[in-house]
DNA sequence: TGTACATCAGTGAACGCGCGTTCACTGATGTAC
DNA sequence: TGTACATCAGTGAACGCGCGTTCACTGATGTAC
């Protein structure tokens, strides 16, 4: 293929990176180099020009993939006229959609990689990224009577099952007993 | 080695699947067969003359697996005379502690199998089996003024998150904030 | 009860395959004049 | 602006290694007499 512009080879990057943020999140971090690089259209030897190892591509992806949760949340501030409580309202309601429990590849990091991050020891700057998403996401999600960090865990805990479950009816049954435990009665 | 009589087979069988069910709990159903016979003190070659397939293994560990958690949570329903909301405190309290973090091995399987069990889309057995434990685990967490499966979202999310942020200093909150919202009024 | 032999649990090497990573090569891009 | 050449993004084969699974072999166990 020869030499490709400066450019080009900033945009092949982005594209490995995005390809490992939705694969990562749908098959988990053990996806490997040669998947990635053909669904993001390249060739695997390439991958070492761009990126030091598998493991900082993880980093990267990681950090890609929360990025995109804050971007998404705060068009939903915007697109209640900065209400938070409505926004909210409107973020669980999809967070908690059979839509969402079937596409992990560009749904929540924070419920898509923890089996991951927790057992990838090694990878220190994955978990701290991982974490610190985690904390910005739950602080978004406190309420005036509640804390934010009990309603995540509900919300990961109810996708994390629904996804585990999946294709026995208790999964859809998941959803809607978290949901109506979250927008009932000040939860 | 040559032959071991019947009663020696079946407590090597025996021991692979207890190894398995720890093992896989702990790293993920990719831990691999070397590994598990390994850790079980025999070799890797014997494998197949005990289980059909690696996959049939996970479906026998898996069960395994919930039939070690049905069997404390009665434990505790008995030492506690038989109070279900005591006992269920109690359990709650042991669900949500770091010691159940740091220790996947010998913890709950919904927790700690759901992500394997959404990603391991052939293996149709292991599945139904997750999600009949996990119906069972949730009836058993009703209380009278809440949904069992709500609870449940709650404290798997909890463990979730706790174990992928380890090493920050939100893990901790996690499993405080989870407590917290669980045994405060009501919930 | 004792002997002869078939059975089969466990061993360890091997199978084809995919992993993360390396490397010689390519040729269009970017730069020096 | 045009030419000469160094750069380096991407290619594709190869590396050592671990995967799930198979297989010839072993020898103590279990059984038939």
């Amino acid at each position: 293929m020869g030499r490709v512009s400066q450019a080009q080879a900033e945009e092949n990057r982005r594209r490995v990176v995005e390809t490992a943020s939705r694969l990562f999140r749908e098959r988990g971090t053990h996806v490997s180099v040669a998947d990635l690089m053909k669904a993001s259209g390249l060739t695997h030897g390439g991958f070492y020009k761009q990126f030091a190892s598998k493991e900082a591509l993880v980093d990267e992806a990681t950090a890609h993939a929360f990025d995109g949760l804050t971007r998404r949340r705060d068009d939903g501030l915007e697109q209640h006229a900065g209400q938070r409580d409505a926004a909210q309202r409107a973020l669980i309601a999809t967070y908690l959609s059979v839509e969402h429990r079937d596409s992990a590849a560009d749904g929540c990091p924070a419920a898509a990689l923890a089996s991951d991050m927790a057992r990838e020891s090694g990878n220190d700057e994955a978990r701290r990224v991982y974490a610190e998403g985690v904390g910005d996401f739950a602080e978004w999600l406190a309420a005036e009577d509640e804390d934010g960090i009990a309603r995540l865990c509900t919300m990961v805990g109810a996708l994390v099952l629904a996804r585990g479950t999946k294709g026995s009816p208790i999964s859809e049954e998941i959803l809607t007993a978290a949901r109506e435990a979250l927008t009932a009665g000040g939860r």
